[in-house]
DNA sequence: GCCGTTTTCGGCCCGACTGTTTTCAGTCG
């Protein structure tokens, strides 16, 4: 079993453990021992299976806790969990992911009403009966409801990361069946599309259709919905991620690829165009209209060829202008040349210890080099988030001194003073100016008051575009996927104020985020913005995220030049608001 | 439940807001 699961049936627990009121500190361990799991270079499972080895010696796992792991290896679940199981629906931990829901509430809800499914919370909040109980009101069944259609709305989707790693590893599965070609992902991840709603595989090779055999037999594959000569379709892993794998003639891949990526919408104004020019266009391949004679489909490049147009990058393939770009004489063609991962040679937005993150700056550092940047900017929370440990004036001013004081040529990439400062209900910064002046840079961002009037949160923004010290807005729209949306106010006007300042706008790369997404980085260059990609790393491993916020900007039409941190470190400071010229 | 230790139990993170009250429980970050 993977980590990741283990880490996954801790937290659930921990969750339920929560409904049924349970110790708040022994909670707190199960979550902690589950960032670690999640968070572990090892698999566990090599751990347990080693003799000379104790799964005590992590540190957050314990006596109890290490009992719990075993458990679990030997029958995927363990006492504590099914006794909760038992207790509670299910749709108890999916009433959690409702915002403003929260453990006593669902607890009190289930003991009185009995609920077991949303339809019924839903129903009981139509029908005003949460009110009955006591401290729940109007407004609570309105969240609750807005809440609900919103969970709708986003279940059945997985975050890109974990769409990603799962497509890798069933990638590298069947690549390694005798007679297998090539293996390749298409559909809405190839796009890069912030959430998948599953994963399309395509094999090609003589022994295709032997790796659908293969595919139904992987040790992750729970339910097979189907399974024929040509495609096979399962679920995978306990979240249930529906992965199809589709044997397609090496003659017609590039047809099928360019078929399943999509998307739908670029696809229909493609076979348009295919019709106007006299072809037809299939998974198969493009063909003349007259005779059917098969003029392309190997590769996608042929067939955008034959249709009189560039390769369209997958990222761009949502029919918003990128077949009219693609089109036209050679020299003629508006396709940008899109950014990519080798060009980034910094992150301008790590935590440590100092306040929520899990490393030291040196261990960040450490992991910044091994990836072949050139600098990294130290940036924990103020101290407004005082449950993230933030950082008040006294240890601003401090941290900015130690770093000044650092050997930069001791460590292994030049490391930036920095800080993610509050911005609080006014717009003003949680920290005063004389101690953000110390400092290399300054990413201002929103983790409060998210649900203010839009009006009043332009008016927000917009003073903190005006603080000189703020060169960054940190993921600018605060939205949180499949779990919270983005706050509410006038983009463009906040995007021109931030361009007219000079302030960069932030790709948070954080799969969790994904903030900006694709049509406010349209607009945001628009407005004549410039952007720094982040990956918000609490974790080393996080840094490997950055590829997320590379797609993100693709998706957003950008290229290098649009993007602050692919330059060499001076040149990066130099760029920063306050420092042109 | 974990950790650290003055080895056998005490400490573990908390400030602010919201909606409901009329002094505060629940939620969030």
């Amino acid at each position: 079993m993977e980590n990741l699961e283990y880490a996954r049936l801790l937290a659930e627990t921990a969750d339920l453990m929560e409904i049924a009121a349970e110790d708040g500190f022994r909670i707190r361990s199960y979550r902690n021992a589950a960032d670690t799991l999640q968070g572990y270079p090892e698999r566990i499972d090599g751990v347990m299976a080693d003799p000379a080895r104790k799964l005590t010696e992590i540190t957050g796992i314990g006596k109890g806790i290490a009992a719990v792991l075993e458990e679990i290896r030997e029958r995927g679940s363990f006492a504590r969990r099914d006794e909760l199981m038992e207790k509670y629906p299910p749709t108890a931990l999916e009433m959690l992911k409702i915002p403003g829901l929260g453990p006593k509430t669902i607890a009190a809800l289930i003991a009185h009403f009995r609920v077991t499914t949303l339809d019924d919370l839903e129903r009981l909040c139509r029908e005003q009966k949460l009110r009955e109980l006591p401290r729940m009101g109007a407004k609570l069944e309105e969240k609750i409801l807005k809440g609900i259609a919103s969970l709708r709305q986003s279940s059945g989707r997985f975050h890109i990361h974990f769409a990603a790693a799962i497509a890798e590893e069933l990638t590298g599965y069947l690549s390694a069946v005798a007679g297998v070609e090539r293996v390749e992902a298409a559909g809405s991840l190839r796009r890069g599309r912030e959430t998948v709603g599953d994963v399309d595989l395509l094999v090609t090779g003589a022994a295709a259709a032997a790796a659908l055999d293969r595919f139904v037999k992987h040790p992750r594959v729970g339910d097979v919905l189907g399974h024929g000569d040509t495609k096979a379709s399962a679920r995978v892993g306990i979240e249930g991620l529906q992965v199809d794998v589709r044997a397609v003639p090496a003659e017609s891949l590039g047809a099928a690829l360019q078929y399943f990526t999509g998307s739908k919408t670029h696809n229909v104004a493609l076979r348009q165009l295919a019709m106007q020019r006299g072809y037809t266009l299939n998974e198969y391949g493009l063909f003349r209209l007259d005779g059917g004679e098969r003029v392309a489909g190997r590769t996608e490049e042929e067939i955008y060829e034959a249709l009189g147009l560039a390769w369209i990058p997958p990222e761009l393939r949502e029919n918003q202008g990128e077949i009219e770009a693609a089109g036209g004489a050679a020299n003629a063609r508006r396709l940008p040349t899109l950014l990519e991962l080798g060009d980034i040679h910094g992150d301008a937005h790590i935590h440590t210890r100092e306040s929520d993150g899990r490393f030291s700056l040196e261990e960040m550092a450490e992991a910044a080099a091994a990836r072949g940047y050139g600098y990294i900017a130290i940036t924990d929370h103020s101290k407004a988030l005082a449950m993230a440990n933030g950082l008040d004036e006294a240890r601003v001013i401090r941290f900015a001194e130690t770093v000044r004081a650092m050997d930069q040529s001791a460590l292994p990439v030049r490391v930036l003073a920095g800080l993610e400062c509050d911005i609080r209900r006014d717009g003003r910064m949680d920290i005063d100016d004389e101690a953000l002046a110390r400092l290399d840079l300054v990413v201002a961002s929103v983790h409060s008051h998210m649900n203010m009037e839009s009006g009043e949160m332009t008016e927000r923004l917009l003073a903190a575009v005006e603080n000189p010290y703020v060169k960054i807005m940190g993921h600018p729209t605060g939205r949180v996927l499949l779990h919270r949306d983005a706050y509410v106010y006038d983009f463009e006007k906040v995007a021109a104020a931030a361009a007219g300042r000079g302030v960069a706008m932030e790709i948070n790369a954080s799969p969790e985020r994904l903030d900006l997404h694709a049509p406010l980085i349209r607009i945001a260059k628009s407005k004549g913005c410039r952007f720094v990609i982040s990956t918000d790393a609490h974790h080393v491993k996080h840094l490997a995220n950055m590829r997320f916020g590379v797609t993100m900007a693709r998706r957003g039409w950008l290229e290098k030049g649009d993007v602050l941190n692919t330059l060499p470190v001076d040149q990066f400071l130099g760029s920063l608001r306050g420092n042109e010229g």
